[in-house]
DNA sequence: GATCGGCGTTGAAACGGTTCATGGAAATCC
DNA sequence: GGATTTCCATGAACCGTTTCAACGCCGATC
């Protein structure tokens, strides 16, 4: 059953030190030994006790992500792009789910700890600054993903959402609409406060402009269809003439309630313009095809594990912050030219 | 740095033993201990070492799930029914992405082998059975998810798709389409074999109906663009008048291509009709809204946890198929009503 | 022929928890 | 009051790997 490194070393009649000489550094090992241990291997069908192996080298070979949501497309592409890039160093993402719950994110990190993880990864729900400087203090590296460290105490990758927000906005309001509303939160997500903010500040910069906040608890395609149907049994001129959805998923619900409903459904975009966030995949396949604001999800990933690494090996630990910029993609659901 | 039960012991004045006990068995301690025990690990801020743990336990508390493509929402669904599940037991859930390739699926199986996980959960890609053999032969339980172990060495959980295909397909045949076409692959994927078969079986049982395959390399909104485009460009006698798209996102990508493009669009589903598979969330909000075959992801994903764990609890192994029934769901891509 | 360096191998220590046989002290019983 | 049980606490052994100082051997060197 349990086949030990004693197992192969009794088989191959040489000494546990060899062994593992030749799993780590064949190259010290005499060909002929290399030979006999592989045989023995084989023959018994060892496999390596990955724990005994963290315990020993003090540290395990996964780093931990930790995300906001998974059914988000945005945020599987970000963790695809981790994991590719960790794959590359030889090493494994384990996939943390908060589920914007601070309870879960904390379980998570918890759990992360235990394990001794080689470095965190993670998109903050609760601002539990004090629970990251400690998993830093205990030599775990984090990353903070999609969110711009506040001070410079911790690297981070992250897009400028406030800029987002405003090419949003600036788009809406080009087209000429003037009475905008802004449906997302929880407000205590800060890429959902940023997005607003930019928002703001293009509204702000157009005189009889306004902007109304539409408040979520979550950013899901439920929570988008609930903001959409209390939209569009308002009476019309109580109506925002454009929607900034905080995210894609939201934009999509909203969308659903708007424009596939029965007899009062609205027109998008004549009646409601109707713009997203992240341009997920399946924005440009909707009802309506979904503008949207793009973000370089993957790279997110893949740069956000580069920092971690960069962390984890030096002893000098340097810090970063990346800032991608975002980017207007345009199409029918703010009156853009089908594609 | 490493703060270890022996320090937390020293400081508490108190064996290494009591230590684990408070951690484990806390009612075996007296309060007085247990509350001194508490103070030391509160103030030097220890944190178990699960390496260590599991060493000692010669079992991991994590269970391994191995899925196709995680960028399918299906699978994430049933990604996130078993978490939750495991969450119950105490226990997590490691994601594997084995992306259609038999080498990813490979190294993730070698991974979790390592990690000694305390079952696996898969979706086979590669019938590599001799290799689940060998993992079952070691004491980790494994099931299939979403794939009917052929003979019963495995339990497993699965819809029954050569059903579900045949739904789809008489779903067709009955708005009076008659030359179908089935777009999917890789043919070594068993739920694409089997949708094919329930729709052959259908179309076969119908007269002067006709089923073209049109291959693809993979079930993506990609390839399902690239088999649109190619349907689109044929000559209107040439063409199928209905296509089954083996799942979501491909079916998402021919309606791209079909419906979406400038100015020799087709109408769907007047011109074709176009039915998917899974019934993603994102399905009912596409250009078209789309007809599917629903399956209950999440209810799998949690059934097939349960499985595991009660493999893993009984020293005799009692094997499980357990199969769920797939469920037409209409929407206007075949000619439904919109809703 | 003694000395030296390098190569290949060895075996014990270490990693940090959990378990369990052992034992002492206090409580309970007759 | 002595025997028995109950309750707590102890500390060494153990899990399986990696690491490293030490060692034997062989060929090269002078």
């Amino acid at each position: 059953m349990a086949v030990s490194v004693r197992d192969v070393a009794a088989l191959a009649e040489v000494s546990v030190g060899t062994v593992s000489n030749v799993l780590n550094r064949p190259e010290k090992v005499s060909p002929t030994t290399v030979e006999r241990v592989h045989a023995a291997i084989a023959e018994l069908g060892f496999v390596r006790n990955d724990a005994a192996r963290q315990l020993r080298a003090g540290r395990s070979r996964s780093i931990g992500l930790v995300v906001l949501d998974v059914r988000n497309p945005f945020f599987t592409d970000v963790g695809r792009g981790a994991e590719e890039r960790a794959a590359e160093a030889g090493m494994t993402v384990l996939l943390g789910n908060s589920d914007d719950d601070a309870d879960r994110e904390r379980a998570y990190l918890e759990l992360f700890e235990e394990q001794r993880v080689a470095g965190v990864l993670i998109t903050p729900f609760a601002d539990d600054l004090p629970r990251l400087d400690r998993l830093r203090a205990s030599g775990i590296p984090v990353v903070l993903v999609d969110r711009e460290a506040g001070d410079a105490r911790f690297s981070s990758v992250s897009v400028d959402d406030v800029a987002g927000g405003r090419l949003a906005a600036e788009h809406l309001l080009r087209s000429g609409r003037r009475r905008l509303a802004f449906v997302g939160g929880p407000r205590s997500i800060r890429q959902v406060e940023d997005r607003l903010a930019g928002a703001r500040s293009a509204v702000e910069a157009t005189p009889g402009a306004t902007l109304e906040i539409v408040e979520t608890s979550a950013l899901t395609v439920i929570e988008g269809r609930a903001a959409g149907a209390a939209l569009r049994d308002r009476d019309e001129h109580a109506r925002p003439d454009a929607v900034f959805a905080a995210n894609d998923l939201l934009a999509m619900g909203v969308l659903q309630a708007l424009a596939m409903s029965g007899v009062d459904r609205l027109r998008v975009p004549e009646d409601i313009a109707l713009i997203g966030y992240d341009d997920i995949d399946f924005a440009s396949a909707a009802v309506v095809p979904l503008s949207s604001i793009r973000q370089p999800a993957a790279l997110i990933g893949r740069t956000a594990l580069d920092l971690l690494l960069l962390e984890a090996a030096e002893a000098v630990v340097p810090r970063e912050q990346i800032v991608f910029q975002p980017e207007l993609v345009v199409r029918e659901s703010t009156g853009g030219s089908a594609s």
